[in-house]
DNA sequence: CCTAACGCTGACATCGTTGTCAATTGGGCA
DNA sequence: TGCCCAATTGACAACGATGTCAGCGTTAGG
């Protein structure tokens, strides 16, 4: 109530030190400043406070001077949502960026790009874990949505992401990773899923193995889908009747994981090569097959790296993404796009790299065939 | 300038046909829906809206119908930050989180254990990287606090967080993690850094060492002095000259850490166990022994679990935090502080867990004394 | 000396929403 | 029938900032 005697500014004519006074008090109270209490307490109108936060032009220097001491003495930060009301451009400089759980590391590589790109252009990054969970993707995106971020980086698991179409028709970027979109057009960063896997599975064969299994994850997410071909195709092109391969899919974390090897190895004619199509899913055959002493006779690449992989023994063979390349491109199409870009919706094939440790290099056992 | 015309909402009663249609128009323009396009569409006052949208009483099931209807129409989603401006309590339903850096798997099990609780209550998380620069920490904080955030959850670096005094005066909760705060009082949450690596040390001594050396984090980082501080206190309890063990800080990722760990070797009366008081230093320490070939002929121990750690050979042997626990209790002591807890700033300490896997049970080599 | 132009400044409307409050409606009860 | 009360509804101001514009004083040019 007091405070907005303020609005009366014509006080600062007279008695300036009387305002000074409730003003300082004000800072030392638990209310927020706002321009009109630093444009007060520099006695001055609301817009050259405006106009000196902004580094706006045309203010006199004693003037910026005095806006300046006063908003550092009141511990003023301007409220950008406030602001963004009214400004033009509309923007809240704020990001949204939704990844499969922030604390895998592939998702952790795409995140910490993401940010850099946004640090350089002062932009703010919401990030929020998807869980595989369609509805969680579209409270995310919603949460994203209603706090007016400038753009969407976004890796969806539902069946499509045509509830998207109004907000791209306005104009806002999104751009996928990791998972392309389905029912609507829009930018989107991937690995080359098919390829990498076929890459991971040639690899396998020309060790000499025939009875090579697939171990994946939730068949309705495509990522899955089209590692799972990449597999099938290559088994196809070396002639390997693709019928006899185990192919276990549903397959989630690391558990789910260890328990489907130690299955496969219980049933009969167990497989001489694994390929684990995730990263969480090879790490779970890893320890399955600690378990069953059997991680030097039985050959595994996986897909996408696994943290320290190098230094495990034997090393573990992969397909090595490059989730930093992926979060950089993926940023960087978000900001061309704020910059006006607007050329038709663009996909960007990151390459993967085979890298040989040791795990995909063992040859089948000499009693399997 | 068109659509201001809606603003005349007696236009309603009079061909209603023909505003559905200009309103219509509108959802398929670019320009975003405000509640007023949806009242006009419904042909109710905004309030009214405002009342569906946020699920007030006294709106009839009729009414109810047809804004919801209209606003699915348009796909409206409500400016949660103009509500904002308004809105009594003055929530954003956001918060802060800064971490070493988001791609960190301690940071990333933080974070993780943050945004679960968040979004139980809806709230959103922004997520930055420290880098251990205290400009990055100012900044990202006053990014924070530009965007109003709810709360602030913060690891630090710079010498002290008085600058956070007149916020923390406000009321805004912020709790440090990992590190503690200097220069003003608030809640923290962390690892008990001093127990932990005494615990480490003492570890190492039982299996009968006595050349132990320190390799850790940067020496004006708090938590690396308190495991300094461990360290060098449990060797003065066993009676070993803290004069003689290498102590070597500065250390702030693998590289570093693998060649400081070379050097240690190459000269003279290297040690037979080692202290990684930081998980990525640790890391640096066993790619080094590795590279050297004495991994099964030099003792260690970590602070901060490895990812995998239990996978290598030997299994590396650590002094684990609760990362997960930390997050969710920080997290915890936000949303009581929101909820009027007005308690005295609280120090959580968070128990460490030795993890015995091999590497910190090897024995003195019988040359070494 | 007059006028135009420029630099500097603040009053005011406005952004999309919610709090307040008053107006309207309909139903129940005397 | 008449009155009161509760339920429903919308007009309006306000939140903290910026865009627009007009007004001031000074200086330069004719």
């Amino acid at each position: 109530m007091t405070p907005l005697s303020d609005t009366d500014s014509t006080e600062t004519e007279r008695g300036g030190g009387h305002v000074d006074e409730s003003v300082a008090a004000d800072a030392r109270s638990k209310s927020r400043p706002t321009m009109r209490h630093v444009a007060t307490l520099a006695g001055v109108g609301v817009k050259t406070v405006s106009r000196v936060i902004n580094g706006e032009p045309n203010v006199s220097a004693a003037t910026i001077e005095r806006v300046l001491k006063a908003a550092r003495s009141l511990d003023y930060e301007p409220d950008l949502h406030a602001g963004n009301l009214r400004r033009a451009d509309g923007r809240t400089r704020t990001l949204g960026l939704l990844v499969g759980s922030v604390d895998n590391p592939f998702a952790g590589a795409v995140h910490r790009a993401v940010e850099d790109a946004a640090l350089a252009r002062g932009v703010a990054v919401f990030a929020s874990s998807l869980d595989d969970d369609p509805e969680r993707e579209q409270a995310a995106v919603s949460a994203f949505l209603r706090r007016r971020v400038d753009g969407l980086i976004l890796t969806t698991v539902s069946e499509n992401q045509a509830y998207l179409a109004p907000e791209l028709r306005r104009g806002t970027p999104v751009v996928f990773v990791d998972r392309q979109p389905a029912g609507v057009t829009s930018d989107s960063v991937v690995s080359d899923n098919t390829a990498g896997a076929a890459l991971a599975t040639r690899h396998l064969i020309e060790q000499g193995h025939r009875r090579l299994a697939y171990l994946g994850d939730r068949h309705d997410i495509r990522t899955a889908q089209e590692r799972r071909r990449g597999f099938l195709d290559e088994l196809g092109r070396a002639g390997i009747a693709t019928g006899d391969a185990p192919l276990i899919e549903g397959l989630h974390d690391e558990e789910t994981s260890r328990r489907a090897t130690l299955a496969l190895f219980d049933g009969e004619n167990p497989p001489t090569a694994i390929f684990g199509a995730q990263n969480l899913v090879t790490i779970g055959v890893i320890r399955a097959l600690r378990e069953l002493g059997r991680q030097l006779d039985t050959a595994l690449v996986g897909f996408d790296d696994v943290p320290l992989g190098d230094l495990l023994e034997p090393g573990v063979t992969v397909v090595a993404q490059d989730p930093h390349a992926i979060g950089r491109i993926a940023a960087e199409r978000v900001f061309a796009r704020l910059d006006g870009d607007d050329s038709p919706a663009e996909r960007t094939i990151v390459p993967t790299r085979l890298l040989q440790r040791g795990s995909g290099e063992l040859l089948p056992r000499v009693d399997a065939r």
